[in-house]
DNA sequence: TCCCTTATTTGCGCTAACGCAAAGATTTTG
DNA sequence: CAAAATCTTTGCGTTAGCGCAAATAAGGGA
């Protein structure tokens, strides 16, 4: 991140924030000072590394567009169990789906590393996309994108086994946040087995004992808070076949 | 289902279904003129009892709204696994989401009973979402509130036990199905042990051995395909509580 | 550098849940 | 009305997965 200047509300941004917000498919079909005019009504924030963006249950009155940084996607149940709904990257929105109801955000988004991103309170939104219907239309198509990942991960949940999740848990980040390594195909972010199991819905010590066999195995690579892929074909077999 | 009369695509319907559809939260914030001009774009159909309104997999290119009949969303796993996503009542829309993508359907659309419905396609839904923006913003808020379920259901089969989900499962179903009745609060669809094991997360062996103790303690009627709720106070405590 | 905190591994016992099989009940069909 | 089909119940053996506990490893800060 460079730097910004403020003027009234607005930010005027540096160009690579610019480029970040403005190749989110949100904004596909619109010309350039239409996107300029989008990136212009919203607002810089930075948030550090262990807080949050917004809370579960809080009213939904802004959405985001994640410009550097990690954004974890978390739900605490009444009985404190957690669960990791999605994790975002740089250029990805999150609060999107919820920002135009009059709902409470159903899930927490929390700063895994320290981050930078624009928001959109919701009239500012509602206004932006009657004046672009454009935007509300690709907002569908996003939002239809996650629902679809949502249903089958629920899917996955309710009949594959936790070898199986574990492994199409990783296949997943890996298509999001890999990035190659020595080692094999690095899935870049802090992800603890904890993490993995909140994920995959299962605990940390199933992760860490199914982790273990691949290593053994020479499928993965483990270390401290992280993993790395050696060999995606055997886990892809994992993640679909396997007798049950 | 009264009759209807057909001139060029689009249907003149009978002054029920009108009913029906312009009370969908989709069509909040419209004027009558304006909820009759959506209403005669749609396209009138008819599926039979065990027929597919539209196959997983298959191009997205209609969305339903329910004026008859009940509809079941389903997905197969490649292993022969189906889970149900959801159950439809009239004046419900199904197909909503994707249709403005160009994704497939995520998964099956099946007539629970003989079923009548208005179809849009998407260059039609898009077309009217542009001309009636409030369309767009309220399919927002149906899709965000769907969502949102979702998640719910997809942290609760990562968290709660099996007896948990089949009461939670019996909760949400009472809600948008509940008749009253002799017995209780009948939920008026046809819904097997099969089935409910299908939302639940399960099979439909444990689904049969907990309605059992929970007849046998005077929670619930049940019968073949059917399930009436007598205390479902009883019920909320078993799906909230519970020690584990 | 050493200490403290946090993450990971692994053994172990336990039980919730699975799923076959076979019998019983209810509905549909010819 | 009998036979077939479908749905439900229940016994029973099995096991996948849970979660405590305790040891080990790896950072991070003073």
């Amino acid at each position: 991140m460079r730097g910004r200047r403020v003027i009234g509300d607005m930010a005027v941004l540096a160009p690579d924030v610019y480029e970040v917000v403005s190749q989110y498919s949100l904004l596909d079909g619109l010309l350039p000072d239409e996107r300029r005019d989008f990136v212009a009504h919203g607002r810089f924030r930075q948030v550090q590394q262990g807080a949050y963006f917004f809370y579960q249950d809080e009213p939904a009155d802004l959405f985001y567009i994640l410009i550097s940084g990690q954004v974890k996607l978390t739900q605490l149940t009444p009985d404190g169990h957690q669960v990791i709904l999605h994790y975002f990257g740089p250029g990805e929105g999150f609060g999107i789906i919820v920002v135009l109801g009059q709902m409470a955000y159903p899930a927490s988004a929390y700063a895994v590393e320290d981050c930078t991103a624009l928001s959109w309170d919701r009239e500012t939104t509602r206004a932006l996309m009657r004046q672009y219907p454009d935007i509300a239309l690709n907002g569908m198509e996003i939002v239809a994108q996650r629902f679809a990942l949502l249903q089958r991960r629920y899917q996955e949940l309710a009949t594959q086994r936790v070898e199986q999740r574990v492994a199409l848990t990783l296949l997943r980040l890996v298509r999001q946040f890999g990035k190659r390594a020595e080692d094999g195909i690095l899935i870049d972010i802090s992800l603890s087995r904890q993490d993995l199991g909140e994920m995959a819905g299962t605990n940390l010590y199933n992760v860490s004992r199914i982790l273990r066999k691949w290593e053994k195995e020479g499928i993965v690579h483990i270390g401290r808070q992280q993993v790395a892929l050696c060999q995606p074909h055997e886990l892809v077999v994992i993640a679909e076949g396997m007798p049950r």
